[in-house]
Formats: C-alpha cells, structure tokens, sequence
DNA sequence: CCCCCCCC
C-alpha cells in the first residue's frame, strides 16, 4: 500500500555515509521512558508563531518543527517561549540539528501528522544547535499513496500524493467565518492508478504563479488531509506538509510516464464530486439503520455520514420514569467572529436573550432495525415538524407536551447520521445531525432503479440459487408449501404474477413489524394503495415502512405463507418505495399531479418487466424474528389470515386492522441484528475480514462480517489500527447473519460451537453476540 | 502550556 520513498541530498560522500550517528539517540527509539538523549536532525517543516493566553492568565508563544533524523525516524517538536526566543530564528527547513533537553510526550493524533507515539516539547532548558554534518539526513521522506487507495481509507486520513495537475482554478482570496482572511486554490491530481482528487493549496503554496501549474506537471504533495466532501472526497494541504513541483523521484517518474503513454487520454475514477443535492453537510452514503449500528460497533474514526430514509418511532421523554427535559434555553448572543448564536445553556436568569433549543433521544426506524439517536435543535425540529417553541408554550402542561411530540411519530424523515465524536474519540453514540422531508420523486426513482437492478441481477444469476439453499437450510421442509419448490423448476411465464406485499405491524413492537401480516396487493396499477399513517394509526395499527416486493404465482402469495430468506437489498429497496410512490401520501408532490400517473407508470413498467422474465423474487427476511419457522404467517390473533382477493382494493379496505400488540414496550427483546448476530473468536492473523465472511457463507447468507481492529486510539498512530507487534486485528470479530435461524443452526442451546478451519491451523469459536 | 488543518 504505501511506498516508501526517501529524498537524499545531492553530495553525498563516502565520509557522511561512514560517519558512525551512533552518539545521537535515534528519534524511533524515543519514548518517555529515554533519559539524557540527543537527537540529530534535520528540519523539514516549521510551523508559524501563534501567541496564545494560557490557562493562569499568562500569555505564551509556541512554534513547531517536524524532525527527521538519519534512521528516517520522525518526530513533531513544539518550542515554547525561551525556546522561541532563543532557537527560533535558528531553526529553519533543510537545516540540521541536534537537539536534546526537551520533554516527551504521548503524541495527540489530532495534531500531528507524524506516526510517531511520542511528541517533543522544548521551553527553557531547551539545547539546540546547529549540525554541519548533514548530507546523510534525507531532505524528507514521503509515504507516497495512491489515489484509488485514498478512496478506500477511513477519513479523515493524511496522505502523500504523486499526481499529475490535470486541472487547477485561480487563487481565491476570502475572509473565514471567523475573520481570517485566506488565500486558497484548488487543482485536480491524478496518478497511474486512474483515479482523480482535488487538492486545495492554501496561501503561499496558492499564490504560486499559474505557470507552475500548466502543462500538466507532476506534483507531490505532503501531509494532505483528506475529507468526505459533498459526495465524494477532497485532500486540503496542510500547512506542515510540503509540495513538490516536477521532483527527481522514481514516483514522480513514473506518473509522468504513466500521463504520457496514453494516461492522460484515460477516463479517470474521480474521488471528489463536489454537487450537493442540498444543505451543507455531506449527503453521507445512502443506507439503512443497520448499517449505522454496525458502524457505531467497530468504532472506528470514520467520519461517515449516512443517509436514511426512515420513520421516528419514539422519543425519549421519560428515562427510567423521570421525565427528561426535551428542551434547554440557551443563548442567542452572536458569537465575536461568526454571526452564529452561541447556544450555550444559560440559568434561569437568562443575563442574555435566549430561546428554546431542542435535545432530544429520538428512536428511528427502518425496515431493518430501530436505532437511537442524539438529536439535537436543528434535526430535532426536522423530525418533529415543530419548532422549540411549540413545545415550551405548553411547558406548563407536561401531558400536552407529549402528545405534541408523540404527534410526530411515525413521520417519515430523510435523515442523516454521523458517529459522534469527541475530542477525537469516537464513541458508540450517533447522532442525527439532520433531518428533512423525504425527496419522494429522488427517492422513488432511486429506488425503483434498484428494484430493476436486482430483477436483471436475479434473471441473470441462477434464480433463488441463495434463496433454495437458505430455505433448504433454514426452513422446516415439512410445513414449506408444496409449490414454493416445485415451481422453481419449470417456471410457468404465463402463471407468474407479481404481488407487491405491505408488512403490517404495530408501531410499538420491538424491530417495527414483527408480527407481520401480509396483504396481496394490487399489481396492476403499479402502486399500493393504502391508507395514510393517520389513518393507520386510528385503526390502532400502522402500515409499517417494511414493505416488501414479492414476484411470485399468485397462489403463492394469496396463501399468506412465510416466505423463504432471500436477498437483504429486496427488503431495503422496498422499505420506502412504495410509500415514496404512493400517491395518496400526504404531502407527496405527485398528488394529483401529472407526475403522479408518471411514476406510477415508472413503478408498472418495473413489475412488468420483471414479471416478463418470470422471476420469483421472495421475501428476505422472516417478518417475526419471534418465529423463525417456516410455514404460514400467524396472525397477531393465532389464526391463520384468509386468502386475499387479487383484486385491486378500496384503499381502506385493503390492510387489515391489526390490534395493538400485546406486549407493546416490552424492553427486553433483542433487537433483530443482536438476534442475527454472533461472536467468533481464535481467529488466526492471517484471515481476513473477507475469509471471515466467506468462511461463514458457506454456512449460511451472511450480511455483514468484521474483525475488531486494535483501537488506534489506544496505540500508535496508525489508521489501520494496526498493533505495533503487526497484529492486523485482535483475533475475534462478529458476524451478522440475513436470518436469526442461522444463529440457532450453528449454536443452538449451547454456550459455543467451535468450527475447524480448512487448512488445519485451529478453530473458530462461535457464540452468540451480546450485543 | 497550543493548534484543533482553514473555504466552498
């Protein structure tokens, strides 16, 4: 992945090399645990001065210096006030030094972009001086990556690029939002690996004359901190990096050579996109709530942003019977710098204006999985539809309050959720930095274009090839209809009909829709017609987001059978399409428009085209994660539903009321990924996530499989999470299956299971996940 | 002892 390149100074002679730096302690050794050592370096970057205003009121300078010594050990030193005074001038870039006297540190990975542990400070006692005997220090060393990597890493990372400038802007001079005026410039690199960044260059490096930017010259860049920006990624040079025009290097060579033997005529991966489709944040990766869960478990330092489409289900307004505040007054004064208001708490003597701000615990739903989330004002007042303020004018009346909030249940948001971090920590908490109303026409299409992916996908691959070894599996043969094999065999193109299916359940259930119903609904017009959350709700039941797609003979479908496990993506394409396509949803812009009839004939031109090709597409995922067998779906009343009429039904006539769930808020049921969920241990260093994943396909279909990484906060700096020792994981992980009954298969009622790998070298310990 | 990687 990396390469490691090393840029010596020219005149190098034998004497330098024979020099013995055996007197000088090397900078990869030092920890603070090294006493009396010095260190024999050369500068290679040198922050500005900033003054500062410390904790007792005194005022303090500091600058800081990267040191790179013979070894190619690397370190940050940061001067302090005497040590400013008496080596600032002196210390400058390409100088060599010794160095000794000053204090180590625990590095704070925020800060620097070296890999090294440790960090220097210096102040009073601080020795410097300046080393002739130089030439056998590099000039600087670079952990040269290349771009298609740079899309793989886990943001924010901090790389070194060799690329050619196939692009650049002109400087651009602004004032930041706090005041600093600034002086930036963006170019596009591009390297050998086919891929394309932008890359801004802040003022000096900005400044450069647009002729060094022409003629498509290759440049390396160091310390370049690469962000998730828009829907793609972006690098932004960092002051304490570097930048290189044309160098004499291998790497440089080797693009350039790359660009002019038919690169620069070759389509380019482009990693930034700047276009937002709307608002400031990233629009994040377009997901479901599970994936959110199992992001916030490998609590990694991703800055991941994720976009879903799901419904609030519930919002905390009691915790362990106190009643929580959903609000808090805070100040509106405008921050010096910034026009944006402070928002601090304030007491109750408000000395400054306030206004109310939300904060609430909010619990999202989707067709997969419930998840809380923080939610603060600005996403709070996108999930609630309501303002603060609504909410305060009935502080008097606590019941009132919330039954405003318990108002919005249900509502479907298009939010987005982001890991929580905290001084660069990451913790398991994820909040909703936004919520806004679905973009229903975006939406549909999108997902419609996925339905139609999946039905070519599923002609093109062996049809339920997945699907018959899970049923064989995973299904009790004995209570699996008769024909749910028997058709596979010799599919009957004039028989198949395609069955769009709405999962009803109560909203208060654990995982939303257990206790599923199934209803047939009508094909032919291309939508589902239903009745509106209100109405639902009035009913005592909720038409749950988890729709499913069903392609299948009818009589398959009017029997309202537990249908076989299939493919996951069914049940996320599905979740909002048809709600997003409903032309009877409130507030959908294509009621009673023209679009209206134009997305329905978008949603029949799919079923047909799927049903011309006779693919039987069945459920993905059992509709109770309570009962896991095959067979006919109970009803919530133990009887078995009535077959359906295919015909097109009234909208209210078409969902069946569903009595609210018996055991509604019972808090101790797992969530359904716990359900699916296993932990494996003994796993050796040489299995790789993918191993994992593939070792426990062959067992059952598996959706996600992950090692747990060395937390690389607790280690070394390292983005891999790589432990010094060159462990790549800690020897366990977790695997995530599409059915719980793949759980119960492998473990059953014992404590763990132990699975022999392949090539003799052990075992894995399988047990179930706590969590 | 600090800065918190700048902007759209």
């Amino acid at each position: 992945m990396f390469k490691f390149v090393t840029i010596a100074p020219k005149n190098q002679t034998f004497e330098d090399m024979a020099m013995v730096p055996s007197a000088f302690f090397p900078i990869a050794d030092l920890s603070n645990y090294t006493k009396g050592w010095t260190i024999r370096v050369r500068v290679t970057s040198k922050s500005g001065l900033r003054t500062f205003q410390s904790k007792n009121n005194e005022g303090g300078k500091v600058f800081s210096v990267e040191l790179l010594d013979c070894e190619g050990g690397e370190i940050k030193a940061s001067l302090f006030n005497n040590a400013v005074d008496n080596f600032g001038e002196m210390l400058q870039v390409g100088k060599c030094f010794t160095f000794s006297r000053g204090t180590l540190k625990v590095a704070n990975r925020n800060y620097s972009t070296l890999s090294h542990r440790y960090e220097l400070t210096f102040d009073r006692d601080a020795a410097v001086t300046e080393a002739n005997h130089d030439s056998i220090i590099d000039t600087m060393k670079l952990h040269i990556c290349d771009l298609r990597s740079v899309q793989a890493k886990i943001l924010p990372a901090n790389v070194d690029l060799c690329g050619v400038v196939v692009s650049f802007k002109a400087p651009h001079a602004f004032t930041s939002k706090d005041g600093k005026d600034l002086v930036k410039r963006e170019i596009v690199l591009a390297d050998d690996s086919c891929s394309s960044m932008e890359v801004t260059l802040w003022s000096d490096r900005a400044q450069k004359e647009d002729k060094e930017f022409e003629g498509n010259p290759v440049m390396v860049i160091k310390s370049v901190i690469v962000k998730e920006w828009g829907n793609g990624r972006k690098g932004s040079l960092l002051e304490t990096g570097a930048l290189l025009i044309s160098p004499s290097i291998p790497e440089a060579a080797k693009v350039r050579q790359w660009w002019s033997q038919g690169g620069s005529s070759q389509t380019l991966t482009a990693l930034s996109d700047g276009a937002f489709v709307g608002g400031k944040a990233p629009v994040g990766k377009s997901a479901c709530l599970s994936d959110i869960r199992v992001a916030s478990e490998q609590a990694t330092f991703s800055e991941e942003v994720f976009s879903v489409v799901c419904r609030l289900a519930i919002v905390q307004t009691k915790k362990q019977g106190e009643e929580q505040p959903l609000y808090y007054m805070a100040c509106m004064e405008l921050k010096d710098g910034n026009k944006l208001p402070c928002n601090r708490r304030v007491d109750s003597s408000g000395f400054c204006a306030v206004a109310p701000r939300f904060n609430l615990r909010c619990k999202f739903s989707d067709c997969e999985d419930s998840t809380w989330l923080t939610t603060f004002h600005e996403a709070a007042k996108g999930a609630l539809s309501m303002e603060a303020f609504e909410l305060k004018d009935l502080e008097q009346n606590r019941e009132a309050m919330e039954a405003a909030i318990r108002h919005s249940y249900f509502q479907q948001p298009w939010i987005r959720a982001k890991p929580d971090h905290y001084n660069g920590e990451s913790r398991t908490n994820v909040a909703c930095v936004d919520a806004r109303p679905v973009l229903l026409r975006e939406h549909g299409r999108f997902l419609l274009k996925e339905i139609s992916d999946m039905i070519v996908a599923s002609c093109s691959s062996p049809p339920f090839a997945d699907t018959l070894g899970s049923c064989g599996s995973l299904a009790d043969p004995s209570s699996t209809p008769p024909d749910c094999h028997g058709r596979e065999q010799v599919p009957d193109v004039a028989s198949q009909r395609i069955s769009v299916f709405k999962a009803v359940g109560s909203p208060t259930g654990p995982g939303l829709g257990e206790h599923a119903v199934l209803q047939p609904l009508d094909p032919t017009r291309g939508c589902v017609p239903t009745s509106s959350p209100a109405e639902m709700l009035a009913q005592g039941s909720w038409l749950e987001d988890s729709s499913r797609l069903a392609v299948g003979p009818e009589e398959d479908i009017t029997q309202p059978t537990k249908l076989a496990v299939s493919r996951q993506s069914l049940t996320d394409i599905c979740s909002s399409a048809v709600s997003a396509l409903q032309p009877s949803f409130p507030g959908s812009p294509w009621s009673g428009t023209t679009e209206d009839e134009d997305c329905n004939q978008e949603l029949r031109d799919v079923f047909f085209r799927a049903n011309s090709k006779a693919t039987r597409v069945l459920e993905t995922r059992p509709l109770s994660s309570v009962s896991t067998s095959a067979g006919p779906t109970p009803s919530l009343d133990g009887r078995q539903s009535p077959p359906q009429q295919w015909s097109p039904a009234p909208p209210s006539s078409c969902v069946t009321p569903v009595p609210q769930e018996q055991d509604a808020g019972r808090s101790k049921a797992k969530s359904p990924s716990q359900v699916r969920k296993v932990f494996v241990g003994g796993i050796p260093q040489e299995m790789s996530q993918d191993d994992l994943f593939t070792f426990f396909s062959e067992i059952a279909a598996v959706k996600k499989a992950w090692l747990q990484k060395f937390n690389p906060s607790r280690g070394p700096k390292d983005e891999a999470g790589v432990a010094p020792s060159g462990h790549n994981h800690r020897g366990f992980g977790f695997v995530i299956f599409y059915d719980g009954t793949a759980v119960d298969e492998l473990i059953g009622n014992s404590p763990s299971k132990f699975f022999p790998l392949k090539d003799g070298r052990g075992r894995l310990e399988v047990k179930r996940a706590m969590s």
